[in-house]
DNA sequence: TCTTATTGGGCTAGTGTCAGACCATTGACG
DNA sequence: CGTCAATGGTCTGACACTAGCCCAATAAGA
């Protein structure tokens, strides 16, 4: 901990790397995490979302097209068409994704994942909700604990970036947003069991209880609990 | 929380500027939070560090040499050295810089804080530390504990981001910097008192206590009353 | 006093990115 | 069956950024 070390975590390179590849990694994250339906928003109108050119983005369009994760049609009602369905998961795949990921990256990655969930978990217990906040969250629980093994992965997502937006919090959100795409691969090749549907509809419950109910303590352990089972899972393949 | 406003929290813009401008913010923040002594490490590590070319980050230091904030040495030891002291804050600095920042930027940063640096408090209370890493974060408490008025942001900066990087997670250590850095402005504004100095040192003792003692709920809180703190007084400016 | 390693200063050729304009295609709707 | 609005496809001129190279200045140490 000495001066060397307090540099490092403020002078890493400013930019992740070049427009063209955070824009494919962004369309990517849009997708798997499932957050659009059937296709992309206008090129102009996405290009200026992101603040890019057209021409980047239509680069990083064609090469997920090029990967299959689209099919682009033009004229009016055409616009780029999400032609990905995520693969089943079979035997080995998890034990993969982890060696790719690689021990350091993981575990930093489940790291940042529990303390801003947690963060946020514990900030929305102090805040006063409005009903329609409240609302909000309770439809979200609904919906994943309705969700079928198909739409759970998606479900879940959106009910944990939700407590973390409803915060109010743009920087907490993108936050949560990143810790979830960092593991996205590696949930994604974990087989969804009914069984642990229905032990996370449990803790989702209890999470969903502790922050209507105004208890930080309790969102916050509520988070943790639910986290670790899936951290501990990953973490078992770093063997 | 409908699909478009889930949606704006992963198509925001993939960059916050240009290389120039990014840059200047970084140094910015080195410069501001003390965390170089007296130079920046020669131009060609420092771009390296950054990921930039060697002429974009000499744009960004002679824009930071005309403001005043470094004097240009060429030769062998010479360097970019720093000619920086915080300026005394006066009397309607904060409410200024308060309002410059914007009350949803203000909420935004303050929630972010809040929920980031409790997050890393817990998850370091959770962690089995090594022996050497309690001796850092004593060490760190030590030093803020010990500081004049003049030190005193800079140590407190420096004790509140060792917890973050005692996590072992860069990506989170990387999220309280920025986090610190969002209201460096605001907190440089408020003069420092030595009554406030020592109602911090309990707060420090009882976040390390808590921590060391592995107990997550203990050091959520006292980071949360500690950060409170701060947010009651600045968000009391944004009447 | 001279040498030399280290550091900032400056140049160039090449690539990435952008804004804006215009073209091509498509399908709903009159 | 034609029209036309919305959408992808393409081009151009300008600027930002980069890598790599060499020059200029400086001060420690022989």
């Amino acid at each position: 901990m000495d001066e060397v070390s307090r540099l490092a975590t403020v002078l890493r390179p400013v930019r992740a790397g070049n427009a063209f590849e955070e824009t494919v990694e962004r369309l990517l994250q849009v997708i798997k995490l499932g957050l659009v339906a059937e296709k992309l928003p206008p090129e102009r109108e996405l290009a200026a979302q992101l603040g890019i050119s057209r021409v980047t983005l239509r680069e990083a369009i064609r090469a997920l097209a090029e990967a299959g994760y689209l099919t682009v049609r033009r004229g009016r009602y055409g616009g780029a068409f999400l032609t990905y369905t995520p693969p089943r998961p079979r035997r080995d795949d998890l034990r993969r994704a982890v060696a790719d990921m690689g021990t350091d990256d993981l575990g930093d990655a489940l790291t940042f994942r529990m303390a801003v969930e947690c963060g946020a978990a514990q900030v929305l217990a102090t805040t006063a909700l409005t009903e329609e906040r409240c609302d909000a969250l309770r439809e979200r629980l609904r919906e994943v604990n309705s969700a079928g093994p198909d739409d759970y992965r998606r479900l879940d997502t959106a009910f944990h970036l939700a407590i973390a937006e409803l915060t109010g919090s743009p920087l907490l959100a993108a936050a949560c947003a990143d810790a979830r795409l960092r593991v996205t691969d590696l949930l994604n090749a974990i087989p969804v069991l009914r069984r642990n549907i229905e032990h996370a509809a449990i803790q989702h419950e209890a999470i969903v209880t502790a922050i209507l109910a105004g208890d930080p303590e309790g969102a916050r352990r509520a988070v943790a609990e639910h986290l670790e089972g899936t951290a501990a899972l990953l973490r078992g393949f770093l063997a």
